[in-house]
DNA sequence: CAGTATCTGCTTAAATGCGC
DNA sequence: GCGCATTTAAGCAGATACTG
């Protein structure tokens, strides 16, 4: 063999090239390529070995540029390289690091993705502020559903490199929390393994859905399930804080979002009706396939000018002269409530008719429209009921002005995700966390009044079984408001717990807290307990109900939920407010507070009302 | 370690379409 | 026809995770 120490290696580079453009680029290695470099040209290489190499990896950098399918080598090569020691490492510059991780490296897509104006859509954005504390779990489920794909994507590269040394337990750890439910779907969403039929790609509420023009302009997609679409729309609508800050499950539309709902301002629970209009069915034939993106963006384009009507023009315009621009909405009739925005009480209480009128307008002006036949053709089912309740329930809880109790709107949706990570820990027991179901938080055994005691027919109960059982009752027996189901009637027998002739369910937790009493663990307290929990709490209950009490016990008498004789007592007299929900009702709170709270103030020994006077404090 | 943020359970409302 | 899944808000208290 020839020495080559003198040699110009840059003369292989020609030979380099072509054997690596001949051979596989997940099996090829620099050192495959020296071997046959030193084949074709007879020479020993070894001492030019780092050299060699780098020319190498220099020369597959060049092939590789405007040829990403070249990307697996890219990484392969180099990693060999390093097993060769102390080579400098170039590659290592563009390589991306494994520590970077799934978060740090910049997918294509999010590349891409930022140079659009949709960056808060598509990439995965973290919460906007970063908080303190403790990761937003919500949050982080809900990145999680762009997080996680670009995760997993990169996880499965990362498992394609290395032999995934430990991928999978990050987002193991992220995702754990999620509901049991969810879980599920996720798992057989990850393993593909699932007993079930059910994938999320192709059916239900993931079956992808051709987006009109104007939708898929604004998500940078053709296609995408109405969940992921919703979800979406929620990251913009967060993204820009697009959330009515008195009442946050409105959404103000920026002119974005008004281009595709043609609203001003819409409650979340009317997005998906909205939306409607923007989704079709995906064809399945192969013509209709190839047809199908002429035809939609075509209709869609006819659709939504239709549906936007002369707006449309003003929405054209505003888009070229700015964003947020609202004083340029303002010109728009319809428009024109953008500036209840600013004054957000007195007008938005017609929101919903207004969305509903409205839109059913603009719906059956045209008649051509496949989005609008989706939209129209479905039954007012909902809107029969809407209707029929008037929406009241939405206008019920109106924005409370008053500061928040309890948890603080997180503004994310933890309810369904939430339930797991405690089941998960219940079950298999062997969790790394501490909790247990049987004693602490939620769960903790609490000791309850004499009253509720009867009622439950036991003397200790965690304040979610109480609750529980309660609705138990409320649904056996039939309780809840027809109108509004969120609200409780009382029967004689509930009313000897709450007080109350009608309760928001929101507010049953409120009033149960004077029936719960904390378990004292030390020993003599526990033998004590018993009598006094009993006599504090029959002595309290009757303080607290106060004048009441004796028109329960009367009814009682009289018969079962016989809401005429409930009228005669003053505060009783609210169940009238019942048909007329909108004045009196908006108070609740208030009503609540004080009502309630003159009530257990006339009591000041007991122990149930202590509770609830140091948690009224704490408000103040 | 103190302080803060979030989670936990439950319910309701709306819309969707698939599976049973 | 119901359940599922998704999203939001509201109320509550205690537990837990996280930050400084």
């Amino acid at each position: 063999m020839t020495d080559v120490t003198d040699v110009n290696i840059s003369k292989y580079i020609p030979t380099i090239n072509r054997i690596l453009l001949g051979s596989d680029p997940n099996e090829i290695t620099a050192r495959d390529v020296r071997m046959q470099l030193q084949q074709e040209y007879n020479v020993d290489l070894s001492p030019l070995k780092l050299e060699v190499q780098n020319l190498i990896e220099q020369c597959f950098d060049d092939l590789e540029i405007g040829d990403e399918v070249e990307e697996p080598i890219r990484h392969k090569v180099p990693k060999k390289q390093k097993k060769n020691s102390n080579s400098e490492k170039k590659s290592s510059i563009h390589k991306p690091s494994k520590k970077s991780g799934a978060r740090g490296r910049p997918p294509k897509s999010q590349v891409k993705i930022r140079e659009s104006d949709y960056s808060s859509l598509e990439d995965d954005s973290p919460p906007q502020k970063k908080k303190r504390g403790r990761k937003p779990k919500g949050s982080s489920v809900k990145a999680e559903s762009s997080d996680a794909e670009y995760e997993r994507k990169f996880e499965e590269e990362l498992l394609n490199e290395t032999n995934g040394k430990k991928s999978k337990s990050k987002n193991n750890g992220t995702s754990k929390k999620k509901s049991n439910k969810r879980k599920k779907r996720d798992d057989e969403e990850h393993d593909g393994e699932g007993p079930k039929k059910r994938k999320k790609g192709n059916t239900g509420i993931h079956k992808p859905l051709i987006l009109s023009s104007v939708l898929a302009e604004f998500l940078q997609a053709e296609e995408m399930s109405r969940l992921e679409v919703v979800k979406r729309l929620w990251a913009y609508i967060k993204e820009n804080e697009l959330q009515d800050p008195n009442d946050k499950r409105y959404i103000v539309c920026d002119e974005r979002l008004m281009t595709i709902f043609q609203q001003n301002r819409i409650h979340s629970f009317t997005m998906n009706k909205f939306l409607t209009v923007h989704l079709k069915k995906k064809e399945v034939s192969a013509d209709a396939d190839a047809d199908a993106d002429a035809d939609v963006d075509a209709d869609a384009d006819a659709d939504v000018k239709s549906i936007n009507g002369e707006a449309a023009n003003h929405y054209e315009n505003r888009s070229v002269s700015g964003d947020n621009d609202l004083d340029d909405v303002s010109r728009d009739e319809d428009i024109e409530d953008d500036k209840v925005k600013m004054e957000p009480q007195e007008n938005w209480a017609d929101l919903d008719n207004l969305d509903n009128e409205d839109n059913d307008d603009l719906f059956e002006d045209d008649d051509d429209s496949e989005w609008k036949s989706g939209a129209r053709g479905r039954p007012p089912k909902s809107q029969v009921k809407i209707r029929e309740s008037d929406y009241s329930s939405l206008e019920d809880d109106s924005p409370p002005q008053k500061k928040k109790r309890g948890r603080k709107p997180k503004g994310s949706s933890v309810k369904a995700e939430s339930s797991d990570a405690e089941d998960d820990e219940e079950h298999d027991g062997e969790g790394p966390k501490k909790r247990k179901k049987g004693n602490t938080g939620i769960h903790k055994p609490l000791i309850l009044s004499s009253v509720l005691a009867e009622f439950l027919q036991a003397e200790e109960m965690s304040r979610l079984e109480v609750v529980k059982r309660l609705w138990a009752y409320i649904k056996e027996n039939e309780l809840q408001d027809p109108n509004d189901k969120r609200y409780i009637v009382c029967d004689e027998r509930l009313m000897t717990i709450f007080q109350q002739n009608r309760i928001h369910s929101f507010t049953m937790n409120k009033f149960l807290t004077v029936h719960l009493k904390k378990k004292e663990v030390s020993a003599d307290a526990d033998a004590d307990a018993d009598a006094d929990v009993d006599a504090d709490a029959d002595a309290d209950v009757k303080s607290i109900n106060g004048e009441a009490a004796n028109h329960y016990e009367n009814r009682s008498v009289s018969g079962d939920n016989d809401l005429d004789d409930v009228s005669r007592d003053e505060d009783i007299e609210d169940d009238k407010v019942k048909m007329e929900p909108q004045e009196n009702w908006a108070d609740l709170d208030n009503l609540d507070n004080e009502d309630n709270d003159d009530l257990f103030e006339d009591d000041d020994d007991s122990e149930w009302v202590k509770q609830e006077d140091d948690d009224d404090k704490s408000q103040e």
